[in-house]
DNA sequence: GAGTGGTCTAGACCACAAA
DNA sequence: TTGTGGTCTAGACCACTCA
């Protein structure tokens, strides 16, 4: 291990040490790190220890161990992968996600309060319809600063199948860890009445979240307004 | 360590033990546990696996520990007190928790069906009510089977502070783990409407929640009834 | 200084998956 | 059979708290 000062555990210098390697893409989505015991030479600690380092990587969901296989780096979970959702009775349903729109905006008061912006600054703004069998079951809207995802667009979102959170990390190398939601009940208003097929003042649930990077950056703003007379909504929160 | 046939990894077993010994009551909430290198002689393993052994349960907020004292016996957290309530701008706010009422009355159907009880059985029924400063922020009805739980009314209650989870723990040696909210936006009921001073049909957020023990026995269902005009609702589902 | 949690090592063995 | 993750040990040292 580099010797700095450093006063931090050295198992917290090794998942360190990682998350810079990942983040230098020295192994693609997908790939095998090596091995424990490779790792602990290299880095001139005890197996023990890269272990324990990697435990949180593993924990934080960036990471995927195999016993006898190796270890992965994880393929990036769509935001919406990470809630569920249930019938009346308890049952788990799936959902499909149909991409709306990717636009550049100017961010709203909210959102550039959110991210820590300066007010009005360009952010993309995409727009995702959920459906449940034919039943559109709510939007949701991404926000995230247009300097930090130069080019983004519908076209490269849907080569990922649709699936921002797996842009921002093959493309642009930005793994996001979701953050707690804020719950409201709003009324619906014209356009997403309009998507949902509700009429307008329908009472919908509002679920805004932040999401950050590895190392603490809050970068993703994110609401999802979904109609919960017909299902309920489960937020699967960890962060 | 008491060889029993068991495939399951020592620290494990370890953990199992410890559990074990804290629903056998050896040491009260506030005690400290043993130390590592005690326990670690006792149960014939090494301190590493007794560490390890412990870690789920500091995870779990069962243990809590602090260096150079020892490991404590945690105190059981409201349930109310693993959300956080925001104001319009994020600022998180402090409430009041007022019980109302805790009286033995037949199990809905939902109830039952949450808990893997059979309908109508008897259970205790407890309603709080939840304050910010004047305001009435939400109601909250918690559910539990009375045959677990003999002898439970409000003024246990109020000696517990009014955490009916502190007398579940103290009172009846048990203790509970949250799970993650379901969510729906409901209208608002005659009698909750009256409490809350909101006019019949006020859009409110419904969380309702199923907490279990620690050896993964649902049993307590909670259901949350809040306006969110003027906050926010945070759950905090870690589970 | 004594006792606690917290970290780290070197080496061992097991469980599992693949060639 | 080989290489991987997964567990376990014995012993060492550090960091913190308290008497």
């Amino acid at each position: 291990m580099i010797e700095l000062p450093n006063k931090s555990p050295l198992y917290l210098q090794v998942r360190d040490q990682i998350v810079a390697g990942i983040a230098a893409g020295d192994w693609p989505v997908g790939d095998a790190l090596p091995s424990e015991f490779e790792l602990a030479q290299k880095l001139g600690v005890s197996q023990g220890t890269v272990r324990k380092g990697l435990d949180a990587l593993v924990a934080e969901g960036v990471l995927i161990r195999r016993q006898g296989i190796g270890t992965f780096i994880a393929d990036a979970p769509d935001a919406w992968g990470s809630a569920e959702l249930l019938d009346t009775y308890g049952v788990a349903l799936t959902t499909v996600i149909e991409l709306l729109a990717c636009s550049r905006v100017h961010a709203s008061d909210e959102v550039a309060a959110a991210l820590g912006l300066r007010r009005g600054i360009q952010v993309y703004s995409i727009k995702r319809l959920i459906r449940v069998g034919a039943d559109a079951f709510g939007v949701e809207e991404i926000c995230v600063p247009s300097d930090q995802f130069e080019g983004l667009d519908a076209r490269r979102i849907k080569q990922a199948g649709g699936n921002p959170r797996g842009v921002f990390l093959k493309q642009f190398g930005l793994r996001l860890l979701e953050g707690t939601p804020r719950l409201r009940t709003v009324l619906a208003e014209r356009e997403v009445a309009r998507l949902l097929q509700l009429e307008v003042d329908f009472p919908l649930l509002e679920s805004i979240r932040v999401a950050q990077t590895l190392d603490g950056r809050k970068i993703e703003w994110s609401r999802l307004l979904c109609r919960t007379d017909r299902y309920a909504y489960r937020p699967n929160c960890d962060a």
